[in-house]
DNA sequence: CGGCAAAATAGAACACGTTTCACTTCTAGT
DNA sequence: ACTAGAAGTGAAACGTGTTCTATTTTGCCG
């Protein structure tokens, strides 16, 4: 990503975190990066787009700082739990921001669909770390065998997250919500 | 719903089913629906509006017919995988309409927030149902006591199965893993 | 019937995502 | 330094959701 292309997301991750989605207008995000309107379209092929790379910035930025180190805690569950709480309130810190990324993961676009896969990867990779108890950083290096039954877990719990973020950003519910519906679930799912 | 509303949720119906959430224009809805955009607009406050009013009226039909009568098979894991899977084929028997209500019913817009959420109270209320072994339209007069336990399994299953929709319609997988991930979770949560 | 308030209509107007275009500025290679 | 092609720019233009307005039609009440 070059320079100006930095600008841009730079840009638009403020402008949602002020005032949401619809205010990621594009002109206004040309403007404050400095940028043609054509110079946006020649980085991005759509709002989706920047606000996928965004996603994609904010997430890494997220999970590397999770991962750093072996997750805390003696049980699965209380891994997990310490896992999905950092992640949520990394993101709903900027709650505007986080519905604006949403929507984009939701967005149902068939251009970013490798994106949101990785996004999902993403999660799954770090929650199977959390209930093994290693740094998720451990995972790639791991490489073989990976239990199919801890995997079922973890994409469960990653359904469950999901479908509760797109709920909290819907206004189904609250921000603690995410976390009590994945406290509920590796209630049944792990024995620890 | 007066005469004319009817009208306009048929056409956006007919044009999503057709060709996706783009294709339903509301110049091309009123015109279809012989009525004035104005009077679109005097019906339902947006374009998401509309389709969550198909939504509320497909998923009624769907659950309606679903929940006749007391759903078949001896264990809990079959029934909910009968539910589900009536459910799904239902909805994904017209992929383009059901890409479209999804779009509304993870677009995060505020307006539409008590709508989403009868949807979801309606599906969890089925799943419930499910495991129970009733019909779907008892659990209108059972009244009180609700185990939690089963509330729980049903807010996850249908957690799981929304989360899997979601990914459905943006790309990431067929069809036919919404069920599968359905039967993985019930597996894990279900002892029959 | 005659008239009036409510509803519907046609169509213009506006906002914003997206596309296009004519022009200018950079940059790499000689 | 010169030049060709790539990249960037500013502005216009288009599509579609949404809003607004002036006019017409409808349905009802006396």
């Amino acid at each position: 990503m070059d320079d100006r292309a930095r600008r841009i997301v730079e840009t638009a991750v403020a402008l949602a975190e002020r005032d949401g989605y619809q205010a990621v207008r594009l002109r206004d995000v040309a403007a404050t990066a400095q940028v043609a309107l054509g110079t946006v379209y020649k980085r991005f092929a759509s709002k989706e787009e920047i606000l996928i790379a965004a996603l994609e910035q904010e997430s890494e930025k997220l999970v590397a700082k999770i991962g750093k180190k072996p997750v805390p805690g003696d049980g699965s569950r209380e891994r997990v739990h310490f896992v999905f709480s950092a992640l949520t309130k990394g993101l709903l810190r900027r709650p505007n921001l986080a519905k604006a990324l949403v929507r984009s993961l939701a967005s149902g676009d068939p251009n970013i669909t490798e994106r949101v896969a990785s996004f999902h990867a993403l999660i799954t990779a770090m929650v199977m770390a959390a209930i093994r108890g290693e740094a998720a950083s451990e995972q790639a290096e791991w490489g073989g065998d990976v239990d199919e039954r801890e995997r079922t877990i973890a994409s469960i719990l990653q359904n469950v997250w999901f479908a509760s973020f797109v709920g909290w950003a819907g206004g189904l519910h609250e921000g603690s919500q995410l976390l009590s519906d994945i406290d509920k679930t590796t209630e049944l799912l792990l024995t620890d």
